[in-house]
DNA sequence: TTGAAAGCGCTAACAC
DNA sequence: GTGTTAGCGCTTTCAA
């Protein structure tokens, strides 16, 4: 009682085996008779093709990795949701892997990748030319950094973040702090570089704090720092930090949003779960997966794919006020 | 240039290729010297055995499938990340399948995984006799509830929803809610069985409430209902619900601890991130991924697999205090 | 439109 | 210890 392979179903057909490969790969070259009863014969017997003598024989694995700098930060969830609902739609199995916030062990994974995957989606926010070497012949895309040598596809925060700073200055705010994130990310360097560029030619003096961790143990104290500043308002580096803010002026005995407002980025499914809910960039995550597996098809294809760039928008919630 | 393989790899060491193949799967057997030279010119060949071969030929994937019902709830990224790291030092790779929170897929991707892995770890908290069909032939594990069929690694909450109750009691509680949770979930039904068995015989009173879906609007919903109970504290299905119910609860002007006490399950990392901070049960969620990845490998193998339990622990923290 | 046959890279008897 | 050989199930020329 084995598996049916197109063997069983020739025999059973009275076809040779390829005509069987052929009513599954190239449908339209076989007579249309032939082709039904053996497509009635195969579901009959729950012929299901074998992946493995497939990708012998043809290269391709039918399967795209994930690499993710670490699935437990809550940004990475619903991403991989995404990508993963889009891969299954172009018949492709996600291989996920956690780098484990290491960036030295993305780039063993990524050698480990090569060769079972066809193509990889890289979301990760560290850049290394390691990586990138690493990748080196292997189909990839990177999702929510650009990185030179693959195509990306990122969430434009500028005017988000921008229009949250004018909205800041509207509610009256006039000392605003910078809590920047680690350096050595994209986003982090970009949103900070958004926020400055904001504040020149307004009335609003931007006091810079960190950088601290994209943790909600630097968000705590990123707040004892805020704490002293003066500032009324703080833009944090990520919902996550922005949670540890929230916490940490909780703590220390400061209102939010009376005496000090927050605004965060992504939101994060946290992000609606603290009290009060964050004012925050909400990134179009399902988009964003969507378009990176579509990128990467179209790397796989050996088309030449350009960057994408989807807009982020801004969600006013809770934790921004009027200053006391 | 292509890549190396067995046979190039014999050629360069002037040996026939099985024996190369055999200096990598039974490298005992070989000669040491001639051992040492393969691995040598492979290392320099920059070898890596083709999987898909390997496959094809001895039916063995390498992969492990890990179904889980939801990955943007904040339980499952630990997991996650817990079994692939396990899974990793059995040097097999994981293919993850979110079943989108949707019972009917969950059987669709089993069926589909089936012949792409070499045994599933389960972890969805719902059963269906439909599952265990899909999954009939293929090694498989449950995490975090038992099922019929199935090898078994879960977290047993008993004693330490018990010892919640006896905190509360000792508090000064008298009168506390039970916001259940879903009733197809195992957990839901373990934990107020729990949590009634441990009522029984105190001065507490307990309020049944629910049951509610294990989300944070679902615990919202539940605190509206906490609101006209008259308890002063709350067991939560999971830290999920109990954030949701904390915002519920700030919505509707109580304070906590002290107009309420909430107390969560799973200690996820929402649970440090919401003020105040959740007493819950914390569960061993790295502890349980090995356990299931080793328990899965085993049933891989042949072996007979016994279920594994471990306990939870309580975790107090700022959401409990006397009632006011 | 179909069939025969070679081959993808590896493993596993089996014989030496 | 090592080589020979026969597959694993599918795709893909090439001929018919």
């Amino acid at each position: 009682m084995k598996r049916a392979t197109i063997y069983s179903i020739a025999e059973v057909c009275g076809v040779s085996a390829s005509t069987v490969s052929r009513a599954f790969s190239r449908p339209e070259v076989v007579n249309p008779e032939v082709r039904e009863l053996i497509h009635a014969k195969a579901r009959e017997l729950g012929y299901r093709p074998n992946k493995a003598a497939r990708e012998l024989a043809t290269g391709r694995t039918g399967m795209i990795g994930l690499l993710v700098h670490d699935v437990a930060n809550p940004f990475f969830p619903p991403l991989v949701r995404a990508i993963q609902r889009a891969a299954d739609e172009m018949e492709a199995a996600v291989m996920l892997v956690d780098a484990d916030e290491s960036s030295a062990r993305e780039v063993g994974l990524i050698k480990q990748l090569k060769g079972q995957v066809d193509g990889l989606v890289i979301a990760s926010p560290r850049s290394s030319s390691a990586l990138q070497e690493a990748a080196e012949g292997l189909p990839a895309v990177v999702v929510n950094r650009r990185m030179r040598g693959f195509p990306s596809v990122v969430c434009d925060n500028t005017a988000a973040l921008t229009e949250a700073g004018r909205h800041l200055e509207d509610l009256g705010h006039r000392k605003v702090a910078l809590m920047c994130g680690p350096s050595a990310s994209w986003a982090a360097r970009q949103r900070a570089a958004t926020v400055r560029a904001w504040a020149q030619g307004t009335r609003v003096t931007l006091v810079e704090l960190g950088s601290f961790a994209a943790t909600f143990e630097g968000g705590r104290e990123a707040a004892r720092a805020l704490v002293g500043s003066g500032a009324t308002a703080a833009f944090a580096f990520d919902d996550l930090m922005a949670c540890g803010v929230l916490s940490g002026l909780a703590e220390a005995g400061v209102q939010v949003p009376g005496g000090c407002s927050v605004v965060g980025c992504d939101d994060v499914l946290l992000a609606r779960a603290v009290t009060p809910q964050l004012t925050t960039v909400t990134a179009p995550v399902d988009r964003l997966g969507r378009a990176a597996v579509d990128a990467l098809r179209r790397c796989i294809a050996g088309e030449q794919v350009r960057d994408v760039r989807m807009d982020g928008s801004l969600t006013l919630r809770g934790s921004t006020g009027r200053p006391a």
